[in-house]
DNA sequence: CATACTATTCTATTAATGTCAATAGTATAA
DNA sequence: TTATACTATTGACATTAATAGAATAGTATG
């Protein structure tokens, strides 16, 4: 349970994290990308600092799942080898599951907030 | 982890679960109810079939925050005592931040629908 | 008085999250 | 050449949250 002001700013609201997975999904639907880059992702797009294990989980979740798969990347880098993601067709089918529920989630938060009267 | 139709139709996404909390404020608001009730309301609402003990617990712990407060419900009803919750100054200014929030997260799902070209 | 419905609470199990430490590579500058 | 900083991923552990189910209890109806 946390919300109304609860978490502290450098955190994030649970709604952040449960939009984790189709943030993950779309971004390497992008294009592909390696964990420690999608942490910046996700920052840009403003789901806020989601603990970098976090995501690495999500993402081994996800591949689990086989909605994407990884490479270890070839080539030389700025630092230590990179897991490479790119999204499956199971991936994008899923992706285009959660558009939907992310469609009727807006539906949800606008009936929400206008009977609040905003 | 739950996500792009993984879940069940009987069963809710894991959005719609992080929407309870700032729901039962809104319905609060509108007016005071009991937990039994407020099941009926939440669905309606399209969140789904969330279990009653989720919400009778999400309830007390509004109640231990202080953003709602409750009282047995006085005279005879259809059925055993009622615990009927009410919003506090508290939870008002709970909500408020709620809709902020809520806010914050339509423009980034309309910013991620934008992203997969809707 | 048996059955169905309304209403809430408690406990046990499972799932999800958060935090921390460990590992390991490259780059840079003292 | 080694200390420090940054890049990058993994694994283990602790905490918290979600779910199911049973227990309790009252009213209503046949």
């Amino acid at each position: 349970m946390m919300g109304g002001g609860r978490w502290h700013p450098e955190s994030h609201s649970p709604l952040t994290v449960a939009m984790l997975e189709p943030a993950l999904l779309i971004l390497l639907k992008e294009h592909s990308s390696h964990g420690y880059n999608l942490i910046g992702d996700l920052e840009a797009i403003g789901l806020g600092t989601i603990h970098p294990s976090v995501i690495y989980r999500t993402l081994r979740d996800l591949e689990a799942l086989e909605w994407v798969q990884s490479d270890w990347e070839s080539g030389l880098t700025q630092g230590p080898p990179r897991r490479i993601y790119h999204l499956t067709p199971q991936g994008q089918e899923a992706l285009e599951s959660w558009k939907r529920e992310l469609e009727k989630m807006q539906g949800m938060i606008a009936q929400l907030l206008e009977r609040t009267g905003q």
